[in-house]
Parts: C-alpha cells; structure tokens; sequence
DNA sequence: CACTACAAACCAATCGGTCGGTATGTCAAG
DNA sequence: CTTGACATACCGACCGATTGGTTTGTAGTG
C-alpha cells in the first residue's frame, strides 16, 4: 500500500495545486488498513491521521464527514475484491489455470482482508443509517459484478437463468460462509477440504466458457 | 428479552443479600440487546448501564472489566442460539415437524439476532484479544454442540466419521453465508429459495435418525 | 462489626468535528 | 513581468461530549 500505487500521480497536466490525488490517496489507503487491521471500532480520526501522515484538517477539506471517508475507502476495497475474481474467472477461461487452481484463487480471495473489511462494513450500517447511504451505491455494484463473474465464467447445462442465479447464490453463499469461518481461525486442511467439497458440490455441472477473445 | 426470561429468579433459598443475581441478569441482558441492536461499537458502558436500569458500581462490582461482561452475555447468546437448533433436531426426530419446516427453522435460527451477535463478536476477537481470550471456551462449547447437532439428527450413509464431518461443515457454511448476506437485506423469496436449495444440495442423502427416548 | 451490594462523583484519555490562520497556486489586469 | 484578488490545500489548537474505569461513601444484612 504504497505511494506508488496511485495511479493518479501524473502532476504533468492540468491545474492541481499541492498534493491533492495523494492526500486523498493516502487517507484512503490509511482508512482501509485500519478498517482491515483493527476493525470499525479502530476507525478513529488519529490513527489515520497518523498513518497516512496527514493532518486533521485536510481530511476534513476533503472529506465532510469520517464516514465519507470510510465509505470512499470501502469502495476501492469492493472494486479490488471484484478485480480479484474477474482476474481468476478470466485466467480459468484462458486455460491459464484449472479449475482446482481457480476454486483456490477464489476462495483465497474471499478469505481476505477484503472480506474482512466486507463484514465490518455490513455490520457497520446496520447501525449508522448515514453510512448505510454513502456506502449503498458501491455495494449494489459489487453485487452485480459477482453475479456478472459466475455467470461470464461458467455455463450450467439444463438451467434457466433464475435456477443458475440461485446456484450462483449457494455458491457466494458457501464461499462468505467459509470466509466467517476462518475468521475464528482453522485448523490446516481444512481449507483444501472445502475447495474439493465447494468444487464437488457446485462446479459439478458447470462447464468453463471458452474464451471470447 | 424481559427479565421474566430468567430462569434465576426465585428468591425462596439461600443467602442472598440484595438482588445480586437479579442485578448481573439485567446487565447481561441489556449487553445482549445492545450488541445485537448496536452492534459492537454500541456496547458502551453507559446505554448499557441505562437500559439496565444499574449503576456503574454495581456493573465494576459484579464484573471486572467491561469486556468480562460482553463475553457473559456472549456466552448466554451462544447457548440460546444452540439451544433452538438441538429444538429444531429433536423436533425433527420426533416426527413433529418434517425436514422442510426444519429447514426452515434451523435457517430462521441462523438468520436471527443471535447469529448477528456472533458476527460482531468474531470481529472483535480479531482486534481484542482479552476479549478472545474470555470468550474462548464458550466457543470452543458452541462449535462441539454444533457439530453435535447434525450428527444427532441426521445419519449419512456411505460416509465415514472425516466425511461426515466435512459434508455438515459445509452445511454450517452454507447457514452461515446465507445469513450474512440476509444482513445487507434480501428480496423475498431469497429465504424459500435457499431453503430449497439447501434441502436438495445438503440433506438429499441425509437419513433423519429415529428418536431414541 | 464485617461484609455484600450498590450509588454516584470523579478521572484522564479520547472521540468526531470546527475554526482561524497560512502557504501555495492560478489568473487577469496593469 | 509584476501585482493583487481569489481559490485551494493544509495545519493544529481547541471544543464539548463520551470513553472505560476508580474511588469514596453508604444502606442493608448476618
């Protein structure tokens, strides 16, 4: 989580004056880290600030309100977590990988920070309506994108499209299942048991679309 | 969640002075409420001391820190949430209910405030380790009666001990997404459908065990 | 008298947020 | 090229409210 993943550092056009994509980089940067590492309850104004190196108020310049920040931080956060399993589906499809190796992929990738940070958030504005708001756009786009990433990367012979959607929902269903599992911490194996149970028991009747490209 | 739900109430034996027992009911249960209704970073001192209707020195005089609390009030949470599955199973074996409304009950258990309260719990744990380390046995206990449940009502056959026990994790897993994701909020019909899917994917090969009393 | 069970004043630390001030940059007029 | 008006980016002292926890005192009981 560097500077240097900022893609909007380029200072070679347009008018900007200071340091502002990097302010807002940094503070977001911050945000997610301390939301991933120490929870929403570890989501104080100071260790951000501290973090990101920022003073108090140029957060407040750039964000009304702690929980705008949080939102626009969670938001990257649904991105990174659906370029992830587009990434897997797309190496599937190219025969980059099989599919033990993308089952692994993606249910590494639920067994993430990313997920983490998720269930923080979902818990998080069942009690502040307001970040509930902010954060309503992102997560309905995030629920579109999983669906869009089963449906792209498998095909399921003899189902309508309501009946492949419930699959798809069983499927999502286990994979956050098992990632709140883990959270309590597993036993090693454990994690090889459900990839070959998450493969038998849904991708049985699946069949890989071939790439398009 | 009134305090007629307790079961210590009766003041007719022994020495007790004031109505200690009473006192750490209502705390606990006013700890409950708010964690499932606030949800972790809701858990002050004081609303819980409020909706308690007990000082501050009652509550340092009964438990030595705050968090003390939380995980008896947890581990009350946790045997209710147990409590109603073993119900449902002995409901099941007993020929009371069939396998569909005991699917639908064990998915409205998982679904419900109780498994809400474990959500936040299992991220505080992740940031608190005092906390996780109160709160340890009574999940420790909560994971053996778990794995109890579906091996007292249901029989698979052609499975060994490992598989069996692999097939009901992945049940559990299952449980457990869908009630995530119910914590964003779902579309009607979601509840049936999964219930559905779940019977056919999970319990297809299940042979419900005869009641033994 | 000793002990439990409580009540409530009190504490330092921290909370999210505001505000006045300054440094830096753009732009238009002279 | 200079100058002054104006906007943006930022800093950090400060605010009232709240945090978990301590302490001191007291009412009732054996």
């Amino acid at each position: 989580m560097t500077s240097s993943d900022c893609p909007v550092l380029d200072d070679t056009k347009k008018p900007r004056r200071r340091n502002s994509d990097l302010t807002v980089h940094e503070l977001k940067a911050a945000t997610t880290e301390q939301l991933i590492n120490q929870g929403l309850s570890g989501l104080s104004i100071k260790p951000i600030l501290d973090k990101a190196g920022v003073s108090r108020g140029a957060l407040f310049h750039h964000f009304p309100t702690k929980n705008h920040l949080i939102a626009a931080a969670f938001a990257d956060l649904l991105q990174s977590f659906s370029e992830a399993l587009h990434q897997s589906g797309s190496d599937l499809r190219s025969g980059r990988i099989d599919v033990s190796a993308f089952v692994e992929q993606v249910v590494e990738t639920f067994v993430s920070d990313m997920f983490i940070g998720s269930m923080e958030i979902a818990l998080g504005i069942r009690v502040e309506p307001d970040l509930s708001e902010l954060v309503k756009e992102a997560v309905e786009e995030w629920r579109v994108s999983l669906a869009a990433f089963w449906n792209e990367t498998f095909e399921l012979k003899g189902m309508d499209t309501a009946a492949a959607a419930q699959h798809w929902a069983m499927a999502s269903n286990l994979l956050r299942g098992h990632a709140f599992t883990s959270t309590y911490g597993v036993e090693p194996g454990a994690r090889l048991a459900f990839c070959k149970s998450f493969e038998k028991l849904i991708l049985n009747e699946a069949v890989i679309k071939k790439e398009t490209a």
